[in-house]
DNA sequence: CGTTATCTTGACCGTCGTCAAACAGGGTGG
DNA sequence: CCACCCTGTTTGACGACGGTCAAGATAACG
């Protein structure tokens, strides 16, 4: 049970990791690098999410975790997450279902990125977010708090920060989204939905329907 | 063990799958499609590859899985391999080992849809071909035949056909490959791979190191 | 052979990237 | 308390990579 720093990396690309860690609070970010020195953002760790099986049964790691916000995180030697694995199958079902999810979201970033322009990307990851934080009891009411810069918004949506910010603002001239400063407000919840092309079926989240896509909103 | 023709439906999105499909030969591609219609490959399925591992453990199928060619497939009984994992530890071991370099590809093809130019989405993704294929020993020499049409090519890097026709005649004009066809043909491998960025460490294939990244062309 | 899917090519255009500068906030230290 | 950064946000002017539209060429296929 650790406590690091903002920018603290959790693995490093070609690391031979040990531990499988946990986040407890605070929020992390796979990434790539590639070779021209481009970044991509491949996911968002929130709080609860297991940010190390990659590593646990592959053995050297693929790409980068970093935090984005002062986080605790918890760590597991990575032998006993084996081991427990191998002695309790339910245990292995769990892991499984975890990965299979995180897969569905990789997929639908694979087709955002790939195949929606900048203002629904953006409108579609507010929505993915949103929703993802709501499930975990993290989101109060129709706001939340975005914990990355639109430097790094830019990163996880293959755009540019200063593009980033014109969508941004077209967004809120249309009377979707309000901000001040990184917190997000929103408007119009079904118009961002549309917008962003969002369903929130690849989010996997158990209990059925949603109660209410946001709790306020949307009547 | 069925044998179905190209463009069959092994899952359509919105399933509840009964079965997990296994490719014994042929290919097969998983998909997206967006509201405004526009279509995202998401993964390319080479024979030996189990495709459902996703509908296997989630209850609703967030994408459909399409076959590329004429193809035979060997289809488990859902629940049998659910019983099978619970049992036998080492096959929950294997299965998450399987979906956990699934998602690797899964970020790389991130990372090629979102940073990368067109000229280096398509060197890396005929590379990742390559070395997928030639790690099943289902290349031959330093060619091969690539399955899928250039409006699938385009589907499958977030570009339009039109310009990967283009960008195709220029990685040919530059003499890094040439094509019949679909039979793509690497002149010069090192130099695809510089341009498309490509190291085979995220396909985390056994065997350490590879023997050689392609049997020829490269010495 | 005709019919259809795929590939190829050209002309034009738009979304988004690049470059660069100005403008907050929010710490820190004098 | 007020310079002074430093990081992040905001704006503008301009350019380019890749998209769109459309026509023609080339296979594959029945």
């Amino acid at each position: 049970m650790r406590k690091l720093d903002a920018g603290a990396y959790l693995v490093r690309e070609g690391d031979v990791p040990t531990h499988c860690a946990v986040l407890i609070n605070g929020f992390a970010y796979r990434q790539k690098v590639t070779g021209e020195g481009a970044r991509q953002i491949i996911a968002v760790c929130i709080p609860g999410d297991a940010i190390d099986f990659q590593n646990m049964f592959l053995d050297v790691s693929d790409h980068s975790v970093q935090l984005l916000t002062r986080s605790t995180v918890a760590e597991i030697p990575r032998d006993a997450l084996q081991q427990l694995v191998e002695a309790r199958p339910a245990v292995g079902v769990a892991v499984i279902h975890t990965t299979l999810v995180e897969a569905s979201i990789l997929r639908e970033w694979v087709v955002n990125v790939g195949r929606r322009d900048a203002r629904a990307r953006l409108a579609h990851i507010l929505c993915e977010f949103a929703v993802r934080l709501e499930s975990r009891g993290l989101a109060k009411g129709d706001a939340f708090e975005l914990p990355m810069t639109q430097e790094q918004l830019a990163d996880a949506t293959g755009l540019t920060p200063v593009h980033v910010n014109r969508v941004l603002k077209i967004l809120e001239a249309e009377g979707l989204i309000s901000r001040q400063r990184r917190n997000v407000q929103f408007v119009d919840w079904r118009a961002l939905q549309d917008v962003g092309d969002f369903s929130r079926r690849y989010l996997h989240i158990p209990g059925g329907e949603p109660v209410r896509a946001r709790p306020s909103a949307d009547a």
